[in-house]
DNA sequence: GCGCCGATTGACTGGTCAATCAATGGAGGT
DNA sequence: ACCTCCATTGATTGACCAGTCAATCGGCGC
C-alpha cells in the first residue's frame, strides 16, 4: 500500500499563505493566520520559514521564475514577434486561470507593491520586461515591427496592459464571466502587435 | 503691509505627507514621521484629519477628481477620438511632470494598492475607466475604431500601459532621461491608437 | 527498551505606533 | 483686565503582533 504522502508541512503552510494572502492582503495577514488556515501550530512557520517576508518571498521567486522560462521557451519556439508575444501573454493570462489566487497575490503583494515587498525584487521583475524587448528588438530588425518605437516602451506598455487586465478581474472592476480569457488575450495581442506593426 | 500667509497648518500637513509616503510608503510612514516633516505638533495632525488613512484618503481624492474633469474635458474639447486619447495621456503625463511625488504616492499606495487602500476608492477608479471606454466607444461609433475591441479592455489596457510607464520611471526601471515625456506619450498614444483603429 | 534528534507546539516578550486627551497659548471681544 | 474659543502641544495609553524559546512528541537506529 501506498504511504500517506509525508504531508510536506512546507508545502502546505506555503499553500495556506496564497489563501490567506488573496484573501485578506500581506498586511494585513498575521502569521498566526497562516498557521490556523494551514492547521498548524503557530512556531512552525518559523521552523521553515526565517519571516513572513520570506513566506511571500518564495511565493513570487516560484511563479516568477516559471514566467521568466516561458519567456525564453515563447522567444525560442514560436515563429513570428507576434506569435511570440502571444505565448507568453498565453502563460500569464493561463496561469491566472489556474490559480488565480496565487496570481493576485503575486501582482498586488509584489509586481504591483515596488516601494514595499516588490522593491526587493525590482531586478527580478526587471528581467522580465527586458526579455520582452528583446522579443519587440528583434522584430524591429526583422521588418514585422515598426522601428519608432522604443522597445523597453512597447514591452512596459505591453505588460502593464495585461497586468491591468488581470487586476480587473481580479478587483471585480471587469465582470469575469463576460469574456473569455483566451479572447480577451487575443483582443490584447492583436491591438499591442497591430499598433507595432508598420502601417 | 500684506499679512504674512495664515500658514495653512492643514495644507502644510497634506504636503508633507506627500513628500513622507513618497520616500518611506504609507505603511511605513509614522504618523511623527509626518508632523516632523511639517514641523508641527503631533496631535495636530489629528486636529486636521481623523487618521492616517484620512491624509492619504485626502491626497487621492483632490487629484483624482483633476483626473475625471480632465477626462471629461477631453471628451468634449477634442474631436478625434485619438486626439481625445492623446489629451487624457497627456495630462497624466503632465500630472506626473508637475509633481512626480504626488503621483507616486497615488499610483503606488492607492491605485495599484486595490486590495489594501485601494480598496475603498474602486468606485472613483472605475469611473475613470469607465469615462475612457466611452472615448473607445464613440470612436468605434463613428468608426474612427474597429468594433471588435470592447471598450472597456481598450481602455483598462491604455491606462495600464501608461500607469506602468510612469511605474517604471517612478522605481527606475525605465532611465528617466532616456526619453522626453512628450515623446513617450506620443509613442504610447500612436501604437494604441494604430492598434484600435481598423486595419 | 533506550537515547538521539529533528519536527512540532504555543505561551510569552519586546517593541512599535495609532489614537487620545489634558494642558497651554494666544488672538479677539467686551 | 478678564474671558472665550479654538489652535496647538506632546506625553501617555492600550492594542497589536512578529519573532523567540523552552518544552514535548515521535520515529528510528541500536
Amino acid at each position: 500500500m501506498a504511504q500517506a504522502p509525508p504531508a510536506d508541512k512546507r508545502r502546505l503552510i506555503l499553500d495556506a499563505a496564497v489563501r490567506v494572502f488573496a484573501r485578506q492582503g500581506f498586511h494585513a495577514t498575521r502569521v498566526s493566520d497562516i498557521a490556523d488556515e494551514a492547521g498548524v501550530a503557530y512556531g512552525l512557520v518559523y521552523h521553515y520559514f526565517s519571516s513572513k517576508d520570506e513566506v511571500l518571498n518564495e511565493l513570487f521567486i516560484e511563479r516568477w521564475s516559471l514566467l521568466l522560462v516561458a519567456i525564453e521557451e515563447a522567444d525560442k519556439t514560436a515563429a513570428t514577434p507576434r506569435e511570440k508575444l502571444g505565448a507568453v501573454a498565453t502563460f500569464i493570462f493561463d496561469s491566472y486561470r489556474h490559480d488565480p489566487e496565487l496570481m493576485k497575490v503575486i501582482i498586488v503583494e509584489v509586481t504591483r507593491a515596488a516601494n514595499s515587498f516588490g522593491r526587493t525584487h525590482l531586478e527580478e521583475i526587471r528581467r522580465a520586461y527586458e526579455s520582452i524587448a528583446k522579443i519587440v528588438d528583434d522584430g524591429q530588425a526583422s521588418g514585422d515591427f515598426r522601428g519608432d518605437v522604443a522597445p523597453m516602451f512597447a514591452s512596459m506598455s505591453f505588460y502593464g496592459a495585461i497586468e491591468q487586465l488581470l487586476s480587473g478581474w481580479i478587483f471585480g472592476t471587469i465582470p469575469a464571466s463576460d469574456t473569455d480569457f483566451d479572447q480577451a488575450r487575443d483582443l490584447l495581442v492583436t491591438t499591442i502587435c497591430d499598433g507595432l506593426e508598420p502601417r
